[in-house]
DNA sequence: CCTTATGTTCAACGTTTATTGAACTATCGA
DNA sequence: TCGATAGTTCAATAAACGTTGAACATAAGG
């Protein structure tokens, strides 16, 4: 039972491990809300999910984003506060996540993202 | 029973398919076969990638990477040539397949790909 | 024609996957 | 202490996935 949830080191991240990870329409949704909320405070909480699937799915969605290095979590009280592992990723696959979220971003659409005017409104 | 290889159209191409595709790693390797390919003659036929897998095995990796759009397959006599949909990857998600073929050449080790070197010798 | 070479298709299999709801843990606030 | 809140864990389900070998189709070469 691991308490602490475990990430992997920044070698440890595998590229086939995170396109798959992307490849999931939720997956793809979290890592682009994340990625909007860079320019802001950085990280969100579970609850900022809703939107995307019910809690448990979305616990199963994050756990599979912190095992292959898309993501992190910090606990704080009873929130978790999650934020994309930015500069691992961009050492280990220089420019891939900027091309995933550029390109989702185009299909906004299509992948029922929330606009990004959307995204921020915390409390 | 689709007797021509049905290939999506640019527009159909969506990007959570073309990441799966890319995620697996015997895919992710004809890819990059191909994307070395490119420099060159910049077509390869199934008999290329037996390092890889068996004939059955490829044909089915093959028609995901068609059916993705990622790849794209031209029948003369009995063998199949392929090669990567550059420009209608590169107009849909641009610079995303070459973060990608970059990212798996820097790890083309741990993900067992040929060295570029030895893609080639076509007879 | 017959044989060989190239690939695809099919059926079978065991594994992994995403999703659901219920049960559980832990923290905060009254 | 009690209740509400935030997330995780577990069990169960159905669907999708990757792999295998055998059968099939098609074209080329003798």
């Amino acid at each position: 039972m691991s308490r602490t949830p475990l990430h992997p080191t920044r070698e440890q991240i595998e590229l086939p491990m995170v396109l798959d990870c992307l490849s999931d329409p939720i997956r793809l949704a979290i890592v682009y809300q994340l990625a909007q909320q860079e320019r802001v405070s950085s990280e969100l909480c579970c609850g900022d999910f809703y939107a995307l699937s019910g809690k448990s799915n979305l616990a199963y969605h994050f756990a599979k984003l912190r095992e292959c290095g898309l993501m992190q979590t910090r606990v704080a009280g009873t929130n978790r506060f999650m934020r994309l592992r930015r500069e691992d990723l961009d050492a280990r696959f220089p420019g891939l996540l900027d091309a995933v979220i550029k390109s989702a971003a185009r299909d906004a659409e299509r992948l029922q993202l929330l606009p990004a005017c959307d995204v921020v409104e915390a409390g």
